[in-house]
DNA sequence: TCTGGGGTCCTAGGACCC
DNA sequence: TCTGGGGTCCTAGGACCC
């Protein structure tokens, strides 16, 4: 049948209270007594729980404070080693990527792995030994972290195996027997029921996914929309056909801030967004990757949450134009009562380097050149490079999203000017904010942006 | 000591275009 | 004189996940 494996070839894999468990290997003494990773700064929340502690209620997500007022004395509250996480999880998935190309890895702490791309027994028998010796092969190879396996016949499957028998749990649910193990279960444990959707589900009377079964697409599409309803009343006949899908492409990059004291100095405000915007910058260029969309993340004082953005006619990668339009974004909000939280964030990602690759296609459209496109009147500086071309500046224009020849420019009377440059067939670069911080940067004096192309090499 | 930080996907309305 | 019908892009917000 359309829609399903006919054989449980997806393995789904979650480490045990990760990073409470690669605290209690690295130091013996908190082994067997309850570890809270997180929630040590005034409004932090609970990272992760050991199983000690979740014995006293501790869970994630939590704030600090109720875990402390749960937990007993001699309860370890740490800040947290993601150094140590990362370099563990490594570990574990090159384990998995010894049982199949196909390895999808969806967090620090878990993965999915295509056992059918593996050449591995699917018998019950065989997966359940599989599963074991996974099990194991992580134990040893990471000096002790736990982790639960689930196998099954899809993506959605495996997961709920994998939760089943938490921790250090091992369950193969046989193709053909997923309904059986799928009816009585609560709708609140399947992936992609939350506390919303759970409470409109629960108001008409649908508790496990046996009560699921019996609604029909309608109603599910009329009460939680047309792909969310969709998705459920699949699920609840076992239809998941999703591939495991290695190496997915980051779609944004963000970083945000939550302040121990809410903030209400502009000047600070605007630093804040700087610092941000450096971090975003940092891991942006480690990737290779810009985006078009800058968006500002805003938290009241009292939790109300908003979010601005403005899309750029080009990819962004460098820290001062990010940070510059997250400012003016920041400028069109209402900041009374102070600030508890600011984030900046870039999306819309192009792979230029991975454009460049393009680059000596000739089939790729020609972009337009400045010369083609110059204006009459326009200024056309001497292209001192054989590399990039020359900006055509337009002289008296505003110049809020004006093509410039083979630049593009924007942000007049920001006191700067932003400009990139492209080549013929070169493919969209990063777009770089150019020194001039004369306030009365006139279009008739463009800036001298000579020499400072290479500032950051685009490759 | 109420409520982190980094993501993904979806919806809905308006602009704009053919 | 009650005024189409898509399709795409952009913006804002919300649900959800680890």
């Amino acid at each position: 049948m359309h829609g399903v494996r006919s054989e449980a070839s997806v393995l789904h894999l979650d480490l045990d209270a990760f990073f409470a468990a690669v605290e209690q290997r690295d130091k013996p003494s908190l082994r067997g007594r309850p570890v809270i990773v997180g929630g040590t700064g005034g409004r932090g929340v609970v990272a992760t729980a050991s199983y000690e502690a979740r014995a006293y209620g501790a869970r994630s997500a939590m704030s600090g404070g109720e875990a402390r007022r749960r937990c007993p004395p001699g309860t370890a509250f740490l800040g947290g080693r993601f150094a140590a996480y990362s370099i563990t999880s490594r570990v574990v998935m090159d384990q998995l990527r010894e049982l199949s190309p196909l390895v999808e890895q969806v967090s620090v702490d878990e993965a999915y792995v295509d056992l059918a791309a593996g050449g591995h027994d699917l018998g019950t028998e065989g997966l359940t030994a599989l599963g074991a010796d996974v099990k194991q092969r992580i134990h040893e190879a990471t000096g002790g972290v736990r982790a639960s396996v689930g196998i099954a016949s899809s993506k959605t499957l495996a997961k709920i195996a994998s939760e089943l028998d938490k921790p250090d749990g091992l369950r193969v649910i046989p193709a053909g027997t997923e309904l059986d193990v799928l009816h009585p279960l609560p709708v609140r444990s399947l992936p992609g029921v939350g506390p919303a959707t759970g409470d409109r589900l629960s108001a008409v009377g649908v508790r496990t996914v046996a009560d699921l079964h019996e609604r029909s697409l309608a109603d599910l599409v009329t009460l939680v929309g047309q792909a969310h309803g969709s998705g459920l009343f699949r699920l609840a006949r076992a239809l998941d056909d999703r591939p495991i899908v290695p190496d997915r492409e980051a779609k944004s990059v963000s970083a945000e801030r939550t302040y121990a004291t809410d903030l209400t100095d502009l000047g600070r405000l605007e630093s804040e967004i700087r610092w941000l915007a450096d971090r975003v910058v940092t891991r942006l260029q480690k990737d290779g990757t810009a985006g078009r969309t800058v968006t500002l993340k805003f938290r009241r004082y009292d939790f109300t949450t908003l979010t601005r953005s403005q899309t750029l006619p080009q990819p962004v990668d460098d820290a001062r134009t990010i940070a510059e339009v997250a400012r003016r974004l920041l400028a069109g909000i209402d900041r009374t009562g102070g600030v508890r939280l600011l984030g900046v964030g870039v999306s819309g990602l192009a792979d230029y380097v991975q454009g460049d690759l393009f680059a000596a296609d000739d089939d790729l459209p020609d972009v337009d050149t400045g010369a083609d496109g110059a204006a009459e009147g326009d200024v056309v500086p001497d292209d001192p490079h054989p590399g990039p071309t020359a900006p055509v500046w337009h002289p008296g224009q505003d110049v809020e999203h004006a093509r410039m020849g083979r630049g593009w420019v924007w942000g007049s009377g920001l006191g700067r000017v932003t400009v990139r440059f492209e080549g013929p067939r070169t493919p969209p670069g990063p777009v770089r904010t150019y020194a001039t911080d004369d306030p009365d940067l006139s279009p008739a004096d463009p800036p001298d942006w000579r020499g400072t192309d290479d500032q950051k090499s685009r490759s």
